[in-house]
DNA sequence: AGTACGCCCTGGCCGC
DNA sequence: TGCGGCCAGGGCGTAC
């Protein structure tokens, strides 16, 4: 499932392929991409004709800047972005909902097998304060202190940092695989972080976001990038999904269990 | 405020 | 081979 790196690694793929280029058409052919949030006249409509001035990234959201107005692509749970050019690259298929052709050359798809995802238009003015998304856990604001505060709550630590409203892009994976390096177990209550371990978290969060872009992300299920490739992360896990496998630190029994809803993957010795 | 539950959706997997 | 049933899970609405 796509989240931050995953986000990051297409956006790059895609930056030099769209950026200062036109929308010459746009088709969107599946109605539930769209319905969650409403677009007046239409996704589509709004695209063609417009030149794309910058492709952004905040949390798990594409922002692709169209002056006024912005498009938004989320791709939620199996949501792909796949670039066609010149009859090389991605053929669209049964999933494949959405795409733009771009002047020149070169088509960007939007595949997504179970449609959660969605697509729509917002003015650029408009983005950060309707998208509600929290910092960004790479960027330079994210400090100790930052994190130290949003800890003030009695939510278990690892809900807290899927909650997209407090730190943006962090999903089941890489929450999972920051707190094994951080040693925290996922059930402690954000509140109850010592400092030095709020200083590990926020160490390891950085650190396995940053891994997961190098790696070109994870590839679980359906995750791939804009030119059709898995990532290479998965391999590096250390606790997501590999419950009943040995920590590769202790030899524990990697543990599976049920938080928030979200399947969750520990070490019982290496996590406290 | 925190947490649980259902919903959206469909391929994959299990048991029969 | 096939079919019913269940699961995963990001985000959101609803309920407690």
């Amino acid at each position: 499932m796509p989240e931050l790196p995953e986000v990051e690694v297409i956006r790059r793929d895609l930056v030099p392929r769209v950026e200062g280029r036109r929308i010459q058409s746009a088709k969107i052919a599946e109605p539930r991409l769209t319905r969650r949030r409403g677009t007046p006249g239409g996704v589509a409509a709004a695209l063609v004709g417009r030149r794309v001035k910058a492709l952004r990234r905040r949390g798990k959201f594409f922002i692709f800047d169209l002056g006024r107005d912005s498009l938004i692509v989320r791709l939620g749970m199996t949501g792909q972005l796949l670039w066609s050019e010149n009859r090389h690259g991605f053929r669209p298929d049964q999933y494949t909902h959405a795409h733009l052709v771009f002047q020149g050359a070169g088509i960007l798809y939007y595949r997504d097998i179970r449609k959660f995802g969605e697509m729509f238009i917002l003015p650029t003015e408009s983005v950060e304060q309707t998208l509600r998304v929290g910092v960004e856990p790479l960027g330079d604001a994210f400090t100790p202190e930052m994190l130290g505060e949003k800890c003030r709550s009695s939510t278990r630590i690892k809900s807290l940092l899927m909650n997209q409203a407090k730190i943006a892009g962090i999903g089941n994976i890489y929450a999972d695989e920051a707190l094994f390096r951080a040693g925290i177990r996922p059930t402690r209550r954000a509140a109850s972080l010592r400092p030095e371990e709020i200083r590990s978290l926020r160490r390891a969060i950085r650190l396995v976001l940053q891994a997961g872009i190098r790696h070109r992300g994870s590839s679980i299920a359906n995750y791939r990038d804009a030119c059709g490739e898995p990532g290479r992360f998965a391999a590096l896990h250390r606790v997501y999904q590999r419950h009943g496998e040995d920590c590769h630190a202790c030899g524990t029994t990697i543990r599976r269990i049920v938080l928030g809803q979200r399947g969750t993957h520990f070490c019982p010795t290496c996590q406290r």
